[in-house]
DNA sequence: TATGAATGAGCGTTCATTCAT
DNA sequence: TATGAATGAACGCTCATTCAT
C-alpha cells in the first residue's frame, strides 16, 4: 500500500515529465507545469526527486527500455540477418509517421542538456551503444558485425534527418543505403 | 555613424550570442549573460532586434553562410566527383577534432527551440537543404545525383553520432559507407 | 530624475530591509516581505540589488555611518577626555531604554550569516574597529589611549549584556568600570 | 527497550544538532540536515521532539550543563578568589583559540531567534545568570561579590569581541581590567 | 510507538521584455 | 535613436511540519 502510494507519485511525475519533456523539451518544461499537470504537490515530487534532472535520468531509462525492446521486437519480425537490419529501418518508417512522434527521445535532448550534466550524455551513449549492439548482434551470424557501426550511423541520420526536413525520406534514403550494404 | 553604431552594435550582440548559443545552448543563454559579455545595453539590444529569437535567427544566418563556405572550399579542393565528396567527409573528421567544436550548429538547436519557432526549423531545414545541394552539385556531373539524399544521411549521422559519443569513429564510418558507395 | 527614480527604489529597498532585518533579524526575513512592504517589484529590487546580502550590506553601511556619527556626537557633548568616554555609555544608556531598541544592528547579525559570507563578517568588524578607534583618538590626548581596548570590550560587554538579560544594567557596571578604568 | 530507543535516537538528534547549531547556526540548519546527518527518520524525530525549537532547547540546556562545568573546573583549579575569577578567563583565552571554537553557544543564538522565541531567550539568561552567580559566589568570602556584574559583562564583552574581531586580544584585554578591579 | 509518504507555504533568484525619457 | 529603469511571471528548490498506517 505505501509502495502503491509511492510508486503511483513517482509513476505520476514520470509519466507526466516524459510527455512533457518529449513534447515541449526539457528546458522548456517547468517543474511547476510538472506538477499541475500530473496533480501532485510540490514537495511530494522533490521527496521523488532530488532534482529535475533526476527525473530527466527517469524519463531517459524509461524510455530507453521501451526503445530497446520495441527495436528487437521490429527485428525478430524476421528470420535473416538482412531482413532483421531492415525490418529495425521499416519500423522507423513507420514510426517517424506517427502523429504525436516528435522525434528520437534521445537526440532531442542531448543538445539542450547543460555542460556539466555529464551523467545525462552518459545515459544517452550508453542507450545509443544498445543500439548499436543490437546491430552487431546481429550481423555476427554473418560475419559482417563490423559493418555495424555503419549502419548505425545510417539510423541516427535517419532520425535526426527526419528531425530536420520534418519528412520520411530520410528514412528511407537510410534504408536503401542499408540494403545497398547488406 | 548611426548606421555604424548600429551595425557595430548588432555585430557585437550577433558575434557574443553566437559564441554563448553554441557553447551553452540557445535556452541556457540568457539575454542578461548576452549584454554583460558584450557590453551593449540591454534596452540597445532590443532595438537592434526585438526577440532573443531574431538573435538566433541572425546567428544560424552568419553561421550558416560560413559552414556552406567551409564545405564548398572542402570539396573544391579536388576535381573529381568522389573526391569532392569524401573531401566534404575528411573536413569533418578534422572538424570534430577541433578542441572548441561543440557540434553542428543546427543540430544543437533544433531539438530545444519551442514548438511554435517554425521560422528557426525552416531556417535550419534551409540550411541542410544547402548541404543537399552541395552533394547534388558535386554529384550530377557523373549522373550519381540520386546518391545525394543517401550521402546527406550521413552527413547527418556522422554528425549527431560525434555528438552522442563524443569521438570521431561516427564520421570516419560515414565516410567509408560513402567511399563504398560511390 | 531618473536617479531620483532609481535611488527612490534602493533608498525604499535599504529602508524598509533595514527595519526588518533590524527587528526580525536577517534570516527571518524574506526578499518576499521585502518587496511587500517596500512595495517595490520583485525584479526591480534583482536590479538595485544582486543578492539578498548586497541589501544586508547596504544595510550595514548605512546603520554603521548612523552609529559613528551618534556615537562622535554623544562625545563631543563634553570637552574633557574622561567625560567624553563616559558620555559614550551615557548614551548608550539611553538608546537600550528605547522602545524601538532591539539591540545591536551589528552583534545582532554577525551570529546569524553564514560561513561563507566573509564580507558581511569583515564590514561589522571594520564597524568595531572605529569605535575603537573613537575610544583611542579620545585618550590619545591625555595618554590613555592604551585602555581603549580595555573601554571597548566594556561597550561590547554593555551591549550583549543588555541583549542578554533585557535590561539596563550591563550597561550601567560597564559604565561604572570605565568610571574607575580612567 | 523502548526508552533506551527513544534515550539513543533523543541523544543522536541532540548530538548531532547541537553540533550543526552550533557550526552553522540554528537558522542555517535545516531539519533535513539533521536528520541525513544522524540518521534518524524525519517522523521519528518528530515523535521525539515536537518542534525544530525543542531541539534548539535541548541543545541550549546540553550545552548549558557542560559549559557551567567547565568554567567551575576553572575556577576551582585556584584557591584564592582573585585567582578563581582570572582562571575563568584564562580558560577563555585557551577556549577560543581551539580551532573548532565558533563562539559563545548562547550569543551566537540570541540574535537570530524570531521575536516570539521567549522561551529560548529565557533559558539563555538563565544559563548567563548562573555564570553571574558563579562570579557572586567566588567573591562574596571576600566581601566583592558587588562587583559580579562588572566581571560579567566584561566576560560578555571579551566573548563577543572575540567573535566580532576574531582574535584573542579582547579576552586579554578584559582579563586585565579584571586583574585591576580585584 | 514508529515510520515512510505527503504537505502547503515560502525561499532567493532569473527570465525575456517594455516603458519613460 | 538610444538608454537606464522597471516589470510580472516563472524558475528550481527547501522549509518545518503532519498524516495514514
Amino acid at each position: 500500500m505505501r509502495n502503491e502510494r509511492k510508486n503511483s507519485i513517482r509513476r505520476n511525475i514520470i509519466d507526466t515529465a516524459s510527455r512533457l519533456f518529449y513534447e515541449q523539451g526539457y528546458g522548456n518544461t517547468g517543474i511547476n507545469q510538472i506538477i499541475e499537470e500530473s496533480g501532485v504537490v510540490k514537495s511530494s515530487l522533490y521527496t521523488a526527486f532530488r532534482t529535475k534532472e533526476e527525473i530527466l535520468m527517469a524519463y531517459l531509462e524509461t524510455a530507453g527500455a521501451a526503445t530497446d525492446e520495441a527495436l528487437k521486437t521490429a527485428a525478430n519480425k524476421h528470420t535473416k540477418a538482412k531482413d532483421k537490419v531492415l525490418g529495425v529501418f521499416d519500423f522507423l518508417i513507420e514510426l517517424v509517421q506517427q502523429k504525436d512522434y516528435y522525434g528520437c527521445n534521445f537526440l532531442n535532448i542531448i543538445s539542450e542538456v547543460p555542460k556539466d550534466a555529464a551523467v545525462v550524455r552518459r545515459q544517452i551513449k550508453k542507450q545509443k551503444d544498445g543500439v548499436r549492439r543490437l546491430f552487431a548482434e546481429i550481423l555476427t551470424p554473418i560475419q559482417k558485425e563490423d559493418l555495424a557501426d555503419e549502419i548505425y550511423v545510417l539510423f541516427e541520420g535517419a532520425l535526426i534527418g527526419n528531425k530536420v526536413h520534418d519528412d520520411t525520406w530520410p528514412v528511407t534514403a537510410a534504408r536503401e543505403v542499408v540494403n545497398k550494404l547488406l
